[in-house]
DNA sequence: AGCGATTATGACAGCGCTGACGTTAGCGTT
DNA sequence: AACGCTAACGTCAGCGCTGTCATAATCGCT
């Protein structure tokens, strides 16, 4: 069925390293030699095995990425990062959807490491430290993550910087009772964090009553949790949110509510996924390249991998925040 | 470093090919000496070693899954399902983002292939026929297409159908002056037709000054030609839309030249992506089971590599109208 | 007691390729 | 003329598994 290096061999009457050596372009071939054997895998239409070259190299030039959720918006623009560097350098990648469960997680990464890939981007990874430290060890692992791994080559969302600038923005425009809708996850706390220093920047208490956590973060639940929110503390007059999704959650609560984004109450996002500009009001958020945050993560892997593992760097990108329509700038829908 | 199975079985003190035997449950082992090999694999750590599987047996227990673009939020949900299905089996799934290339899609399928991947998923295929049937012929492939491809395994939807039925609905609702905003691709004009059915079923003619055909479908690109539909038709009181994206897009272009939806310009959607109910006014739309397909295709995948590439099927997923606000209904945004 | 059938295991070659090393012919050098 | 050197190959073992076949032990049955 399949052609073999040693059918190319034969019919340009080589031996079968000299092929091997031509379709890696490695070693000195004369240019003769060279021209026969390409001809040969030409006319012959063979493919290198490379199932079978991983096995006698130990090189697959694939790689695992794991992501919680490709339904989440954050993520697609982020994948498609990793994947066109991945692909310019000759590597295929894994998808693996975690559903932000730990252990399928380590499932996955247990199966890929079976599989023998070169390389695992963790993104957003629900292991806790050390599970996250002993993965990083044992494998070639690049991570993405807004926390502070130890010995790791990872890539950062300055998290807790960010939405101190999103809620001094809030601060800075007047705002005085700031709420706060984020996700609640022992593991990292960077962006309550973030809030929580916006606030005291601006010489303003925080308040525990303004404050809601959600377990995980989809708009349906920001929604319930932030009609609470502003039963129980209707004084509330802008919301910071984690991302942009409890964001989207936060102005329905309030539209149910009758209060307008932002006249009645201010809304900021994070993040800056497609959707928030094109919800309307348009929201005020965050900007993080996800695209290029793929790219970077991507690249740290191949470090990694070019260092044997033997490779530590933390790089954080940049924000870039983005003042649309949710709390108070004037421009409305685009035009033409 | 690795462990093998010979490590394995010199240890548990028998033949490397009983210690397959009881990792792969085939053949008949006695219980004393799967324990032993047991407790050998847990002791040493073992994990068998899949691309050396793979060289030896020929399955690689990967498959490659083909779209034009993980951003398309179409397509997350898609990949899910196709995923689910994927890891429940056993099987490993490469992403591959084409960027709407042939090239580049017959690229992956050529570096896939080579990685001795057991089947390949293409989506929204953008090869001609002749390209497609000849992959077909020579891979174990499953197709998701609105097209009708011979001889090969196929799961469609239909979009002829469910474009008659949305212009029908807009037809039902009153409109005459129906426009439609869509994709121009020589290879399937399935949803055109249908926008024409719907029309010819309501005795409505045909005017080919109420259609633009975008070269790709972007929200932005979608509202310039919309606004341009609309100056040079200012009659139209309905369109619709190849996809939601254009929609999106129309919604946008109605609202910037003063036009509100539903009441000044009725829209209708296709695919129910996320973003669908999280505008406003939520779109009417066509509820396109995205998760569904995934596991469809995946599902049908699974029995062409069974029947070793010699398995043929045509499915149709069901679609569902969604009736929401951008074309007459009276509900809002939700409430609590 | 002798037979085939069944159960449990081992021996062996080989999947298609690469890494390490070996070989040869041709060249310049002193 | 003997030597070393290099370019241009070839040889060989083996990566970690699996398929196929062989073998040994046990069993029931006549």
């Amino acid at each position: 069925m399949a052609v073999t290096m040693r059918d190319v061999a034969e019919k340009a009457n080589v031996s079968i390293k000299t092929v091997s050596r031509v379709v890696n372009n490695q070693g000195e071939i004369s240019e003769t030699t060279r021209q026969r054997v390409l001809d040969a895998i030409r006319q012959l239409g063979y493919r290198p095995n490379i199932v079978a070259r991983g096995l006698a190299s130990g090189r697959t030039a694939s790689v695992a990425l794991i992501i919680p959720q490709i339904t989440d918006p954050f993520f697609p623009e982020l994948v498609l990062g990793v994947e066109s560097v991945a692909h310019r350098q000759g590597y295929s990648v894994f998808l693996c959807n975690t559903n932000e469960d730990p252990q399928q997680e380590l499932d996955y990464i247990d199966i890929l490491s079976g599989k023998q890939v070169d390389g695992i981007i963790l993104c957003g990874s629900r292991l806790d430290a050390e599970q996250l430290s002993a993965v990083a060890t044992r494998h070639h692992v690049a991570i993405l993550t807004s926390r502070r791994p130890a010995h790791a080559a990872v890539v950062s969302i300055p998290g807790r910087t960010g939405l101190r600038r999103m809620t001094s923005h809030l601060a800075e425009l007047g705002h005085r009772k700031i709420g706060y809708v984020g996700l609640y996850w022992p593991g990292d706390q960077e962006r309550l964090q973030g809030y929580y220093d916006g606030l005291a920047a601006h010489g303003i208490g925080a308040n525990d009553r303004y404050v809601r956590m959600l377990p995980t973060i989809t708009v349906d639940l920001a929604r319930h949790m932030t009609r609470d929110l502003l039963h129980a503390a209707p004084e509330i007059t802008a919301i910071a949110c984690y991302n942009d999704l409890a964001a989207l959650g936060v102005m329905q609560a309030a539209a149910s509510l009758g209060r307008k984004a932002p006249e009645d109450l201010a809304v900021v996002g994070f993040d800056d996924i497609p959707l928030a500009s094109l919800v309307s009001p348009q929201l005020t958020t965050m900007h993080v390249p996800k695209y290029m945050l793929g790219q970077m993560v991507m690249d740290l892997l191949l470090k990694v991998i070019a260092a044997k593992g033997d490779y530590e760097e933390h790089a954080y990108v940049e924000l870039r925040m983005i003042v649309r329509e949710s709390c108070g700038a004037k421009n409305r829908l685009p035009v033409g």
